[in-house]
RNA sequence: GCGGAUGUAGCCCAACUGGAUAGAGCGUUUGGCUACGAACCAAAAGGCUCCAGGUUCGAGUCCUGGCACCCGCACCA
């Protein structure tokens, strides 16, 4: 597509009226096909020309040279508007997409890293519906950078330092459970959270446990034996159960490296702050000030000397930057952070790292649930927010419904049911923009019926059941172009066309809804075609079962970079 | 109070970054399976794009000021 719009821009530079590259600032995609593919509005020629821009279409129109590939060019109300001729699109994309395949529209390798931060869970909680978001816009994200030519670093951050443990220590001691190896091998999450709840609800009639919390950090940070048997069983717990949901959601990292792993990196931090003289002492804690941005201080050490979550990440980025020499690293993190960052990452400034322009705070909206008749920010510690595996199982079952009143025989239903259901919930999470808040309700989200993941994933089924009931590989030798180039057709192929630069947008916008919405557009256009042009035994057979080969490859390929499950059958 | 995000059809959201008649889905009404998968397709109804100004050939989109809702703001992460 990209050519189409290098070869219009040197055609009209050649008219005279403008250069190349003014003539591609202004080209754009009309909204309606009838008004073809590309447009040059002409409104903005008319001052410097002094004419009217209607005059000025037309002048072009009958000026312009058309680039081979075109059919057609017509000035409409002060548009200029080219038309690709449709044969050749139909020969120019398919003879692409066979050719690359599943990795058709991917771009080549540009040398870059990046490092993509998410997920990132704090243990000994369980996995709640709204970590769903950061998994998965940040599997989405790592999968997406990889097809525009980057390199990825996926890391998990694991929230495994901290308060929280102090907090764990001090309610697992006050119960008298027991601490012996073996018992601590067979703990689970689910204890710990329970655990973590009564602790919230105990020391608020008892405030001293606060203290007793942090005393209690403090202490494990200093490295006592006994506190870090327990931290360790604590953490072994969680990551077993958060090892099974990843890989049931087909979510991988490259690096586990948690707060805890920068603990013996913090000290060097510390030190160079104090040598720079940025760290003070206020309000009894050290902390790095921010005035000159406009930003609260950034909190650096407690008043008791251990450290906090923002030292934690300034360890965390330096060693990202020395051990991956990233191009970008990001955060895929809730909104709500959004100062958190902007602190941290202007201490780096401070500290004269100049690579600090270089992070990025990737901002999601919050889920919301209702709580007494408020939509509010779902909490695990409180337990008004639901776990993320009552959440899959949930749907799983509802989908597992849906098989068995449309396809009882289906093999491995409960597998498939559960991709899909996750591939429902993943779709839902991602097909519009990151930053909107999400109000969680029960029905919405289990509603999988219009522009949902199923939906998505039924036109890709279809098409692979029409290339299995055909029996044979079409080959690109026997297609004729002239057999393609009926509307449902054509809208197809249109849409396969784009898939380049889909991948490009939301790789810049950091926005895996641009390639969402445009698996919907795939989605839609496939079915319509399946439904208006009968493919076997027809006297197009062997060109239309080729395009379905390729709308089945591109349309594979744009689940999989969504983290969706490409299914053959449902 | 200060800062950030959002506001588009009854509901949930798009709108290719300033372009042509603002588009989908859900819900409502209606038509289409002896059919390569109907988890589909097609049609109808539904709009002062929160309000008030401004910028220009042109604004849902940019600027200013309000309003509503949500989220942050010193020892949680």
């Amino acid at each position: 597509m990209n050519s189409f719009e290098q070869e219009i821009a040197s055609a009209l530079e050649a008219t005279g009226t403008f250069t190349a590259d003014a003539a591609l600032k202004l080209l754009s995609v009309p909204p309606d096909t009838t008004h073809g593919n590309f447009t040059i509005p002409c409104f903005s020629l008319a001052k410097t020309m002094r004419k009217a821009p209607k005059i000025i279409a037309e002048e072009l129109a009958a000026q312009v040279k058309l680039p081979s590939g075109l059919s057609k060019v017509e000035a409409v109300n002060g548009y200029l508007n080219f038309f690709i001729d449709r044969g050749f699109l139909a020969k120019s994309t398919l003879d692409e997409v066979s050719a690359k395949g599943l990795e058709y529209g991917h771009a080549a390798s540009n040398g870059k890293t990046v490092c993509i931060d998410f997920s990132s869970p704090n243990i000994g909680k369980e996995l709640a519906f709204h970590h769903l978001r950061s998994t998965m816009i940040g599997n989405s994200l790592s999968r997406i950078y990889k097809a525009a030519g980057y390199k990825v670093e996926r890391i998990n951050h694991l929230g495994d330092w901290g308060t929280a443990f102090g907090k764990l220590i001090v309610m697992y001691l006050r119960e008298n459970r027991p601490t012996d190896q073996e018992t601590l091998d067979s703990l689970t999450v689910k204890e710990l959270n329970i655990l973590y709840a009564s602790f919230s609800k105990i020391s608020k009639e008892n405030p001293g446990m606060e203290d007793e919390a942090r005393a209690a950090f403090t202490k494990l940070e200093q490295g006592d034996e006994f506190y870090r048997k327990l931290w360790l069983a604590f953490r072994a717990a969680t990551l077993k159960e958060l090892m099974r949901i990843y890989d049931m959601m087909g979510v991988g990292f490259d690096h586990y490296t948690g707060e805890s792993f920068f603990e013996d990196k913090i000290p060097a931090i510390l030190d160079e702050l104090r040598e720079k003289n940025l760290m003070i002492k206020s309000q009894d804690l050290d902390v790095v000030m921010l005035d000159e941005f406009d930003l609260n201080p950034c909190l650096i050490r407690k008043s008791d000397g251990s450290t906090l979550y923002a030292t934690r990440d300034l360890a965390a980025a330096c060693y990202r930057k020395a051990e991956y020499n990233f191009d970008k690293c990001l955060y895929v993190v809730d909104l709500g952070q959004a100062l958190h960052f902007k602190q941290v990452f202007h201490v780096l400034k401070k500290m004269g790292r100049e690579w600090y322009k270089d992070m990025y705070h990737i901002p999601f909206g919050v889920i919301l649930q209702m709580v007494d008749g408020k939509w509010e920010k779902g909490k695990t510690r409180t337990g008004t927010a639901s776990l993320l595996r009552d959440v899959i199982d949930a749907a799983q079952k509802k989908i597992l419904e849906f098989i068995d009143a449309k396809n009882p025989e289906l093999e491995n239903k409960e597998l498939i049911a559960r991709e899909i259901g996750i591939s429902a919930l993943t779709f839902n999470d991602l097909k519009n923009d990151r930053v909107k808040d999400v109000r969680f309700d029960w029905d919405a989200v289990m509603s999988f019926e219009g522009d949902t993941g199923p939906y998505v994933q039924n036109a890709h089924v279809r098409l692979c059941s029409i290339l299995k009931k055909a029996g044979y590989t079409a080959a690109l030798a026997d297609v004729d172009y002239a057999q393609l180039t009926d509307d449902a057709a054509y809208e197809l192929i249109k849409v396969l066309a784009k898939k380049g630069g889909k991948i490009l947008a939301a790789c810049e916008q950091d926005q895996p809804s641009v390639l969402a919405q445009y698996a919907l557009e795939i989605a839609e256009t496939a079915h319509k075609f399946i439904h208006e042009d009968r493919v076997l035994g027809s006297a197009e057979e062997k060109s239309r079962l080729f395009l379905v080969q390729c709308a089945q490859v591109v349309l594979e390929n744009v689940l999989d970079l969504l983290g969706l499950f490409p299914i053959r059958q449902m």
